[in-house]
DNA sequence: TCCTTGTCTCGATATCTGTCGAATCAGTCT
DNA sequence: AGACTGATTCGACAGATATCGAGACAAGGA
């Protein structure tokens, strides 16, 4: 049994208006399929280089970078640049801001 | 330590696009600010009538009615009338899926 | 049966979003 | 310095989304 479907007896109070506001775009930021795998694949390594994530999708340049900001400005991943090449991590701090939602409501 | 930063060792594989296309919409129906609240209050409690969220929010019928088919499209809540009433509860498994993708990746 | 109340559906609209391609920026190499 | 490559930014545009208000539907009470 998890903690979400212990929550769902009477459990805890509703989150406020302002929490709401903070974390639906985080949510939304994985709300996309593109997004979504992004971040898995970011996350199932220490570090990944754009020019590997780039690949992995039919789309353009232009259109990865956009995707990749959105997932940096929800706080769900980093980036560091070294030399040409761009590498993306994931901040654990976003992943555990939903994560902690989800196993009390 | 959390599974999510467990997981930001070498961790798991990455979500397969078919993955991918399932859970965004999820994630999506969490992604706006005013259905992340409702989905919260209504975990809150056993169930809660329409009527009770309606007024919670400075919005027309029409449009707590078109984020509750959201919600319920998506597969976090289900609704059932009685009488003139519809109430809503939360369906625990539309949020471990969410759950169990946040504590592997 | 009609009226009222709660909820949902539909049509219209302004705004937001995902995408491309071109231009720009950042580094490296010759 | 100039050329090349990887990545981001910008401008444009089609399609999606949030919202409203009006109408339809459902159930109960006069």
């Amino acid at each position: 049994m998890t903690a979400v479907e212990t929550a769902c007896a009477p459990s805890g109070s509703p989150i406020s208006g302002e929490d709401a506001a903070r974390l639906a775009p985080v949510f939304k930021a994985l709300g996309d399929p593109v997004r979504l795998r992004m971040a898995s694949m970011i996350a199932s390594r220490p570090e990944l280089c754009v020019c590997e994530i780039t690949p992995a999708f039919d789309l353009s340049s232009g259109t990865i970078s956009h995707h990749l900001k959105i997932l940096r400005e929800a706080g769900l991943v980093d980036c560091e640049r070294r030399g040409t090449f761009v590498y993306y991590s994931i901040r654990p701090a976003g992943l555990r801001s939903l994560s902690a939602l989800l196993d009390l409501d």
